[in-house]
DNA sequence: TCCTTTCCGTAACAAGCGTTACCGTAGCAG
DNA sequence: CTGCTACGGTAACGCTTGTTACGGAAAGGA
């Protein structure tokens, strides 16, 4: 049985490339040749390792949930206490490092497909309904007073201004840049940790940002 | 000159189509003939009313803008002070009574081919930034003496909640409900109304000229 | 070394895309 | 009523799409 290949590999590779794809030319570039290129081989190799194009943007759109619920994990780990742990994963949200903006392009392109493919919605709601129950989590162990009512308002409502800053930066970088996001998630984030925030803040960009209640410029 | 036509008409009327093409089968639905089929008639005559496909994106996303801003102006008027202005207009934002998940849906389809066409990226940012300055003078009514900083920064703040609500609820329409909407909007503006409802009158004529009573600078 | 078996690039396929050219036709001027 | 002209439906264009079939090449076992 000569001349194995390493099927996970392939597909992890052509993933990547859909990503770069998705966040470069946008949705209507996201076609099978142009992954090939930018994975390096042709659509023969594509069409070997899915069966079909759905597939792949299946199998891409499940990575990129692992990958985000993997830099959940450690920035949450990473966290001492509950309310650290929720401004640090709802922060490394808003705001990467690297290619932040990108992610968000691509995770636009994928929730446009999703509007018309079932099968990618259903994966949509999934993986936000993973990242739902975790700010859930994380914030029941803040305020373990709150009904169950106002926690999962609070929730959908920071998970819902994390999206739409997202959102809206992606199409807009220079109306929504990072500092911004960051403040307008701590400004959110006052209402739910309120006084009890021993540990320092917000701010993964700047190392010198003061650890006072209403930071301000 | 025999036979003359109402090209406006046609041109709203096919915008229409394209909206209707975009809710039902999502962007990659959004072909020329799916367009004529749904306006009743052929591609012949959207290539006479449009010269390309994308100007035919631009009158639509154009006339979307058009109509949104006539709905927030009648939200406007009809309520009395700055506070029931803001949450009127944000109200209407968030849920409409009639077709609010297409409405959301046809939004992410022009948002993800913003994301590649630099001219529509333009719309859609002129758009927003138009809604920006909307939200950012009631608040200022409502808030005379904050900063420009906190300001902006509330604005923005509100504006991506609304829209994060959106375009959560348009992939996930029973997770997000209307009333979970309006609760997370009524709770994000108790920060902004707080206790002193009903006093600062709205104007409808120029961003606040200096009317408030605690003007400063 | 050779053979066998799996892999994957090449090339073609039908279908659908945006766009164009053409001509029948509908409706006002005379 | 007749004729002219702008309108718009028809159909084809060239191109790209996702998908398929096939053959050459590469690598482990003999």
């Amino acid at each position: 049985m000569p001349r194995q290949r390493d099927v996970g590999a392939q597909r992890e590779l052509l993933s990547n490339a859909v990503w770069r794809v998705l966040a470069e030319d946008g949705l209507p570039g996201l076609t099978l040749r142009a992954v090939a290129e930018r994975a390096g081989c042709t659509t023969g190799l594509v069409m070997h390792a899915f069966p079909t194009k759905k597939a792949l943007l299946l199998h891409a759109r499940d990575l990129l949930y692992d990958r985000t619920a993997v830099r959940a994990d450690a920035a949450e780990a990473a966290s001492g206490d509950a309310s650290g742990a929720l401004e640090a994963v709802l922060g490394q949200a808003v705001d990467l490092p690297h290619g932040h903006h990108d992610e968000s392009r691509v995770w636009v392109g994928f929730l446009a497909a999703a509007l018309a493919d079932e099968d990618l919605a259903e994966r949509h709601r999934a993986a936000n309904h993973s990242f739902l129950a975790r700010i859930r989590r994380l914030v029941a162990a803040c305020r373990p007073e709150w009904t169950d009512e106002r926690l999962e308002l609070t929730t959908k409502s920071l998970v819902a201004l994390v999206e739409g800053l997202n959102v809206l930066a992606a199409a807009d970088p220079k109306g929504y840049p990072a500092r911004l996001q960051q403040d307008a998630l701590a400004q959110a984030l006052q209402a739910v940790v309120s006084e009890k925030r021993g540990r320092n803040p917000v701010s993964h960009s700047r190392p010198d940002a003061g650890t006072g209640p209403n930071r301000r410029r």
